[in-house]
DNA sequence: GTATATTATATCCAAAAGGATAAAAAAATG
DNA sequence: CATTTTTTTATCCTTTTGGATATAATATAC
């Protein structure tokens, strides 16, 4: 089934007179992986005749949703440079409206691919996936449907755990915290005081339901909010 | 020994009577994201004519390159099911040999790739790298030099620090403090006391060059240590 | 075997993290 | 404006970390 597949030349969207009801798909394709992304979009373009544009950061993401150019579909990574969590995810699913999102990933975890969901995207297409499959699912999330790999994803917190995206201060403090500073330390950063940054932090333990500062950070380092 | 049986549908390898002196190659391409795997596989086939083998985890890397079949490069991924790190690639770079091995990441840190190259694996390719640069990276690798991208990755430490490798206990118990377990804990699930796990994690933030655990935990986590 | 590392343990101690409660200060809301 | 909510701060307290030092118990090497 593999066969040529060249990377770089997709053919361009917008302005395609004169195609019937079914008129040829517009496809964005959000990931910095440009390896992952070319091979994807060639696909594409010969298998289906998709027309796919590459974004490779946040920001060129969100240019390309207001260039005026309809998109169909937008295939998300989770990982990429300016992506923060599902604040992000929720920034793309607005600006792409009424085009369908759907995430890609490595290892996304299952709650936060959940509460994506909930929140409009139309599914997750795992990187483990192979080839042969994702033309099936890109067409099935076309159609209208949601999908969900049954398996093949990390873990993530099967118990009780909802996927709140945290503020903006919150992340920024979760990340020092990464970083390995101190309550003190982070506190004299942004200039408040210790106690202020200890009630965030407790915060954010609770809406991760991180039972500390280490288990904090690996989970936002594994949500990619930080 | 059992026969190469490739992954999708690649030419088979091993032996290929009756080519010149400069054989074709065989590529053995360790990475579980399939969709990307397939992807570089299918473009060696199709332009070069290199065989390739695919394997998903790091057992099934191992057994490949166990299997009899001489490769001549191993393309792995950072990130792969059983990958511990620097520990992992040694591992491979040895069943390997005399088979180049070049690594594969979306994001490694400096340091880890620097070390790796010390270690004698052949470089880096990035998967921000552009499809048509693949080809050519490889071949480069392929005629014995060692490629490490100039930029496009993560700043990693940019000051004193060298990638030591953790020793099996430590991982253990840096993945567990990673989860949130205090050192008591730890030290209950493992069967030593809580002094014992404190002078590990100050062994392990020492080796990581972190500030305390909380920064041990990312950087554990960004070299895939955990 | 002895000598030399490595690993584990015991006691100290100071700093930081985690938790609770109450009260200002600021922001958002009506 | 007054009111409600959120954020920030203050003061307690307990537990956990991080660090130092010394001593036992294993290994590892010679």
């Amino acid at each position: 089934m593999n066969t040529p597949r060249d990377a770089s030349e997709q053919n361009s969207p917008s302005s395609d007179p004169g195609m019937g009801a079914t008129a040829r798909k517009n496809i964005l394709l959000a990931d910095d992986h440009v390896l992952l992304a070319e091979a994807i979009a060639s696909a594409m373009v010969r298998t289906q005749g998709y027309a796919t544009v590459l974004a490779a950061t946040l920001e060129q993401t969100l240019q390309e949703l207001a260039s005026g150019v309809k998109f169909d579909l937008v295939m998300l990574d989770l990982k990429m440079p300016g992506m923060m969590g599902l604040r992000s995810i929720k920034e793309v699913i607005a600006a792409a409206a009424p085009a369908k999102v759907v995430l890609i990933s490595g290892n996304a975890d299952r709650s936060l691919v959940q509460i994506a969901v909930e929140n409009g995207a139309r599914g997750l297409i795992p990187k483990t996936l192979p080839f042969e499959s994702l033309i099936s699912v890109v067409n099935l999330v076309l159609s209208g449907q949601v999908f969900i790999p049954a398996e093949g994803w990390s873990e993530g917190a099967g118990t009780s755990d909802q996927s709140a995206d945290l503020s903006d201060k919150e992340i920024g403090i979760l990340r020092m915290a990464s970083e390995g500073l101190t309550n003190k330390e982070i506190a004299l950063a942004i200039g408040k005081t210790e106690v202020a940054i200890k009630m965030h932090m407790r915060s954010i333990c609770r809406q991760l339901a991180a039972r500390n500062r280490a288990h904090a950070v690996t989970i936002g380092l594994e949500r990619s909010l930080i």
